[in-house]
DNA sequence: TCTTACCTCAGCCAAAAGGTGGAGATGAGG
DNA sequence: CCTCATCTCCACCTTTTGGCTGAGGTAAGA
């Protein structure tokens, strides 16, 4: 490794949780943590007073969640490299978290040691994902024509029927006639390969494309 | 308070979180953690050890989950007081460690004062909840009649419409005719006051009757 | 300009879902 | 013994859902 410890950067919003990793990794001569930050604003705010080497950023947080800062911080500081680490494991977040430029996910009950080898590895600039995460990764390069080929009112529309609405209800809302309505929902189940809207309603919740309230 | 500290046992399977509470309770003076353990199992076997007065317990670990671990340690040590610390909030955990005893429902979000304030109530046996959990559990109050009562057959067929199964499927699955399996159904949506089955399959995933993979 | 994809709508049809009422069998409990 | 809840099934009915085919309008891209 290097002689120079490794600057670290941590978001999360539950200070417990970010006491937790300060003192594991406190452990750790190699590292230096220059910084907490309790959302992904606070994070991007304090990057160029900090200058951290690597971030570990949760995914799930209030005002700006980790996706869409570490999209944002992969494009200001492309060398600056970001650990995903959060507690769930879904597939829009695992692939969104990839996609976005993250050098690596993370679950929360990985081990100590997992943790800090994923920092060095990220340090070196190379990538290690959690093996739950691989495999949700994998699937879904496997079969991209999936959610990846929904357009953008069958995603919408797939959104409603996920909440519980009836056709004519998602009409309404959507403010088409029922037909097209049954027109979206029918090139669904076509593409996805389901056999009911139910069906339909179980896959975007897997997806993590609507939560559960 | 008592001029003696509160002998405290931390339970959770992730090592970060275990580091972080005993990082945030270790600045209160009057707490002092006796042990740690990773799953209810664990705990269970240390209590005559240890002896603690409140413990900390994590609802979802593998071997012997949280509530388990409850109903398990109230029934052997009453006037040990256990507070649920859990990261998701959902109805069915928050009713069923409650109906276990737990002497509160805390989330993670939740911030150091409020946690420390928790466990000292429940060191005096007060109940704290977590203000949504007490939403949760004010509205199950408010709605025995609900899940509870569907009958043994009825509760069958929501989980697997919950699966995305069709009449005709769930019918071969439980070995019934089609006929009886659309009458469970049309008398759950009577029962639970809702309008389809995609409807039913999210009400069991809202309330734990079944997970989503 | 000519595709191509998308959104919107339509009609027709079959299957699935859901409502209503009733009925026989069983078993637990007063 | 009688009652009550539950499970099972049936018939009849309406509504919803989903498949299939086709068609006009629009916007982006070759």
């Amino acid at each position: 490794m290097s002689d120079t410890p490794i600057r670290l950067l941590l978001v999360d919003d539950h200070t417990v949780v970010r006491q937790g990793l300060k003192m594991v990794l406190s452990l750790e001569s190699g590292f230096e943590i220059v910084g907490e930050a309790g959302n992904g604003q606070e994070a991007l705010d304090a990057i160029p007073k900090l200058e951290p080497q690597v971030i570990l950023m949760d995914l799930l947080m209030p005002v700006m969640d980790g996706v869409t800062a570490i999209r944002t911080i992969k494009k200001a500081y492309p060398d600056l490299e970001v650990v995903a680490l959060t507690s769930v494991l879904e597939d829009r977040l695992v692939i969104d978290a990839v996609e976005a430029g993250a050098a690596g996910y993370l679950l929360k009950e990985t081990g100590p040691e997992e943790l800090i080898e994923a920092i060095y590895a990220a340090a070196r600039g190379e990538v290690r994902l959690h093996p739950k995460a691989q495999k949700r990764l994998v699937r879904e390069v496997r079969t991209p024509e999936m959610r990846e080929s929904l357009t953008e009112r069958e995603t919408d529309t797939l959104r409603l029927v996920a909440k519980g609405l009836s056709n004519k209800e998602i009409a309404k809302d959507m403010d088409v006639s029922e037909v097209t309505v049954k027109t979206h929902v029918s090139s669904i189940l076509s593409k996805l390969n389901l056999s009911s809207r139910t069906q339909a309603a179980l896959f975007a919740l897997k997806e993590g494309l609507v939560g559960l309230e």
